[in-house]
RNA sequence: GCCCCCAUCGUCCAGCGGCCUAGGACGCCUCCCUUUCAAGGAGGUAACACGGGUUCGAAUCCCGUUGGGGGUGCCA
């Protein structure tokens, strides 16, 4: 089995989903995962273009078996074999057709009688490959698809195509056919949109004379986004390392992945070692042949398992790269967030959620945020506060005794426990949801517990509560 | 236009002629737990696109219709 990417400058979600199909196959019937670089067109050959796709790669864990072979390298084949069409008569000279010429052809931007013209290199001249019934013998081309079963094309709906440009480059049709050949690739898997490239494959390998009866190929289902269309690069987050940055797990990633288009079977959707686990149980020709909508809601929810199912010191290892970012990140301190992090750990579902959790632990001052404020301030909210502060000024400083008695205080107020503790949370960490509060105030101490209850309460006094504009 | 592929809850996956009054998961809703929000637990909502066949019997097989998608490059 094979990925063969093209160099575009990142991996893309779906290239990612057929190199993991594709390993998965690999490691399921113990074959070899092998990686071709198809950067034919010269622009797409630089290294960092290249090395995007390797970092990808090894982010998700799939390991390829041999050196990757740059589909660059190989160019002196590939012109070997045209030249040999050539003299076979199954391909030929062809000019391009100006615009203004296009009436005789068909609109067509070349002429199906330079078949027969016998024409010889020349300037601006490409070479195409001769489909025709007569040479080739036959009037279908066709295979058994391990995902879709039969597929067929009538010859006469396959136009002569370019396998060798005016500027000399092989195309992706002759390179591909050549290179698997010399791969002894025996399984071609990749997605469904080029399932209409394979009768040309094919019929070049017939041509080329390479034996093709161990071939079998399986086209993907594509992946979709919530119009039902192809992944865009334009209108679609497409990139996979775009997701690691934005807080989810390569496992996830690989679980999630596979999930499209396919399931293990017992329905365990969730797996904490794809990797190890699905090359047991993955069978190419279960996977199913509708596309498959890229549902970031069920990604989220598969990222939050795997989150919570990390060990606390992984957790806090990994959660570390997103507080970089943050402004506060000098004064972040893995002690204190370790306090803390198991709090977190089943309250997000991405990594990036993470510093918005904690982020009142380490700014000087919690950054309030109105609409909380708004909502946790009721009339009462003053007298409330006072009497927090009068306890927080004297009570043993454990969490679960800030617990109790914070709760008992509401009920000798009469309070709600909900609407009480809102205020003092609001006051505490700027908002109104976050992780337990007793747990965040025991750990920010009793004198800075304090000093924010008090600049609450002060702002309170202002009267300016619920029209002065947030802060800087 | 032409060629090709596809069609089960909103979404993903099961189902490969009887076990289906169609199962699981995400989402959504309700309840429990509860210092907020989560997590966790218990329920609920919701689908075989349509029409013809074949068959004792069809979500499952065949044909057609409709709908969706992909391709139609001297990109890959």
């Amino acid at each position: 089995m094979r990925f063969a990417p093209a160099p575009t400058g990142y991996l893309h979600l779906g290239s990612a989903r057929t190199a993991l199909f594709n390993w998965l196959a690999a490691r399921s019937v113990g074959g070899t995962f092998l990686l071709r670089v198809e950067d034919t067109d010269l622009e797409r050959s630089k290294p960092e273009l290249i090395d995007v796709i390797y970092r990808a790669l090894e982010w998700l864990g799939l390991d390829w078996d041999e050196d990757p072979i740059r589909q660059s390298s190989r160019i002196d084949a590939h012109q070997e074999a045209v030249d040999g069409l050539l003299a076979a008569g199954l391909a030929y000279w062809s000019d391009p057709v100006p615009e203004s010429d296009r009436e005789r052809t068909g609109g067509k931007a070349w002429d199906i009688a330079d078949r027969d013209r016998g024409l010889g290199p020349g300037e601006g001249r490409a070479v195409r490959f001769r489909v025709d019934a007569d040479a080739l013998g036959v009037t279908e081309v066709g295979w058994d698809d391990a995902i879709r079963g039969p597929i067929s094309f009538a010859l006469a709906n396959i136009e002569d195509f370019v396998i060798r440009r005016a500027d000399g480059s092989p195309t992706f049709f002759i390179a591909n056919a050549v290179d698997d050949a010399h791969m002894a690739v025996t399984d071609v898997i990749r997605g469904e949109d080029l399932i209409n490239v394979t009768p040309k494959y094919l019929l070049l390998r017939q041509g080329l004379g390479l034996d093709a009866s161990a071939l079998r190929f399986a086209h993907l289902p594509l992946i979709v986004n919530e119009q039902r269309k192809k992944l865009s690069k334009r209108r679609d987050d497409v990139s996979l390392l775009d997701y690691r940055d934005r807080g989810y797990l390569s496992e996830a990633m690989v679980n999630y992945l596979a999930l499209l288009g396919w399931g293990p079977p017992g329905g365990e959707e969730v797996c904490f070692d794809p990797l190890g686990v699905f090359p047991e149980v993955f069978r190419i020709g279960d996977v199913n042949d509708s596309s498959a909508f890229f549902d970031t809601q069920k990604l989220k929810f598969v990222n939050g398992e795997h989150i919570r199912h990390l060990g606390a010191a992984h957790f806090a290892e990994r959660s570390r790269p997103f507080f970089e970012s943050e402004p506060w990140s000098d004064r972040y301190h893995d002690e204190t967030f370790a306090l803390i992090a198991g709090e977190v750990q089943t309250r997000v579902e991405t990594l990036a959620e993470v510093p918005g959790y904690v982020d009142f632990l380490f700014l000087a001052d919690p950054e309030i945020d109105e609409r909380s404020w708004d909502k946790a301030m009721v009339p009462e909210a003053a007298g409330w506060l006072d009497a927090v502060i009068d306890g927080v000024a004297e009570w043993p400083w454990q969490s679960s005794e800030l617990y109790e008695r914070t709760m008992a205080l509401a009920e000798t107020l009469g309070a709600s426990r909900k609407k009480f503790q809102a205020p003092v949370r609001v006051a505490v960490t700027g908002r109104s949801v976050g992780p337990p509060l007793f747990e965040s105030m025991a750990i920010l101490g009793r004198d800075e517990c304090l000093r924010r209850l008090g600049t609450a309460r002060a702002r309170l006094s202002d009267g300016t509560a619920t029209t002065e504009p947030s802060g800087p």
